[in-house]
DNA sequence: CATGAATGAGTCTTCATTCAT
DNA sequence: AATGAATGAAGACTCATTCAT
């Protein structure tokens, strides 16, 4: 079996082994065994267990980043939005491991792992606050970009990662709903509000 | 040093170390070393590393509700979740560590602890479900109360809860921002549009 | 409460934790905790395990030594080889876990409390072989005594005192049996052999 | 060097270690390092150090077993039970260890190795009770089954094979004794009278 | 007389990793 | 290309034993 083949079926399973247990209680012998192969097979191909991590971790963030890259990029920015929300929702529909992988691990890592784990959810974060950053400083008159900065896209950003980090959760435990429409229902807690906020709206505690 | 003390400085410890490694990457010799009393004594007093993440994770619990409870029960309902977001975000301000015992474990915890974390994580969520959800429909008039019904008070209650765990690390590198101003922005983002939202005011993909 | 009273508390506690775990699988801890008193207690009058367990050992081989020469010291021999098997018996029925206590420590012993145990079994091996050797050396014209010397007397004595442990268990698992019956059984297997043996009937292999 | 063989020595220094110290005070790094080998592979073929201890258990146990199925299971039962008691002697001669762990832990075993070891006692028991309830039933005209019921053979086995345990300590103090000639002064002990008992002869105390 | 508090040392067990074949 | 055999290092847990009070 060619090399190539090999690696992909381990690095399959190591996906599944790591969402399942978490990097630290998984044991390179289980993920050996389930991709049918000897432990040092493993080592030949991916050097260490932190190899086979980082490995892991390249591919689903790959994946992670070509499924955003496949939804609109072009379009009105609250579409855009829409659409890598979208992306984002049915990517986790179908690949529950490779968000775990990518966004659950404790902080139990080393200094390598950490780094690349950081690198990766950075990159998403930007990902997004590009989503939101761009789509509304673009949005319109050009006037409205004021109220969504850089610090302000980062906000947002947090918080739509988070939101949706969440409802995968959520989806998770009603499995009715299709990607799209949560997707929706995320939109519609969050645009709405957003279009009445740069035009000005605000809320204040203790208003009446 | 009387049991009652010590017991609390262990814990202390622990959920510094449980919070910065993981339950898994945790040692007890770590914590006992840095707690600054021999093993035994960690095994006298909480019985085993599962019975010291358990009395971390109760305290935790407990002292996260009291702040939520805190927090004004009594006002607009929007004035309560306010109350009770800016609560969060002071409590995480305050004890960093402590929300990640309880939100950020890997999935590598024995059933007995994954059982209590769980429950956890179902109590925060129906914190929160209850504020946006009884918030929501004793709002006004009443009849709004039908947007929000049971599933989609859930629904939101997952969206602000991942976002604000995901605003802890925005927080966490914004460090001139205060709690309050986090909760603020947070209510801008999403109450704004639910306000509106409410009064049937929606987002379709392709509308233009 | 008087030392003296105390220690035997502690001892009989003791006597009843080794004799239900073994020397190494009984713990100070529990010993302590069923006589209802502190460690140090038990470490300041018994000085330390070893000197504990070799308490225990003393007290009860002293009473099964009493019981002993309780037992009739003089009539015939075979009388007196009855008695001293009933006088077992009897001790064994009321005082299981001294016996076990006895005799039945596995080979995990010190080399102090090995020497001991050696020395307890000696005297009891040496107290039967008393009893057979003399018996029936004494036993009647006299001349017989050549059948049982010394090394003979130690061979039935090693042959009953085994039979004897293990009948221990047999009683144990037939509760209606009472000692006295026990010892008589015993008797009719050895010693209506005895008599002949001594007048010199045999047993040979290959004989028809 | 193959597993199998490997597997074998392990048990080989096991069932010396176990002797020697008894189940609780072995350890295994002891046994590891008397093997020659390094722990883990302990744990890689024996599971833990209860597996380990009932592999010694099984092999020792099949061993004596065999040793006894070797001796002649035909002709007069006198016979026979005196080639069971001379196999027995002889393998003890050859096996010292072997006995000891078969039969001489004390009551410190968890409840698996509790069972097993009972399990074997039970068999040895039944092998020995065999030999003399059937042995004495069959023996002659016929009529003598009377005085060796069920539980009677109960009685004289659990006499027999204490007694044999027992003189196991007298042979390993007298060298010089062959296994037969044991096995023979205990069948002169046991048959001569048992050949009387069986035509009536009792023996009553206070009879004269 | 009595104990709560404390620990050094040791045991079982597991895991990532390597080497000879 | 592939693996059976092997291990150093580390972690959870327990126990006999001792102070300070």
């Amino acid at each position: 079996m060619p090399r190539r083949v090999r690696e992909q079926q381990i690095i399959d399973v190591g996906v599944r082994v790591f969402a399942k247990r978490g990097y630290h209680a998984a044991s390179v012998d289980e993920i050996a065994e389930l991709a049918g192969i000897s432990k040092p097979m493993v080592y030949l191909y991916l050097d260490s267990k932190e190899g086979l991590f980082l490995a892991c971790l390249r591919r689903e963030s790959d994946r992670l980043v070509a499924a955003f890259q496949g939804a609109a990029r072009a379009g009105a920015p609250e579409e855009r939005l829409y659409a890598g929300l979208a992306a984002f929702f049915g990517f986790v529909s179908d690949h529950r491991d490779s968000w775990v992988v990518l966004h659950r691990q404790a902080a139990d890592l080393g200094a390598t792992i950490a780094a690349e784990v950081g690198e990766v959810r950075r990159v998403v974060m930007a990902e997004v606050a590009g989503l939101v950053g761009d789509g509304i400083t673009d949005s319109g008159s050009g006037c409205r970009g004021a109220l969504l900065g850089k610090e302000d896209a980062d906000f947002v950003a947090h918080a739509l990662v988070g939101a949706a980090d969440s409802l995968t959760d959520w989806m998770a435990r009603n499995p009715g709903e299709s990607p799209d429409g949560v997707a929706l229902r995320l939109m519609h807690m969050v645009w709405v509000g957003m279009r009445h906020a740069l035009d000005g709206e605000a809320w204040a505690p203790g208003e009446r």
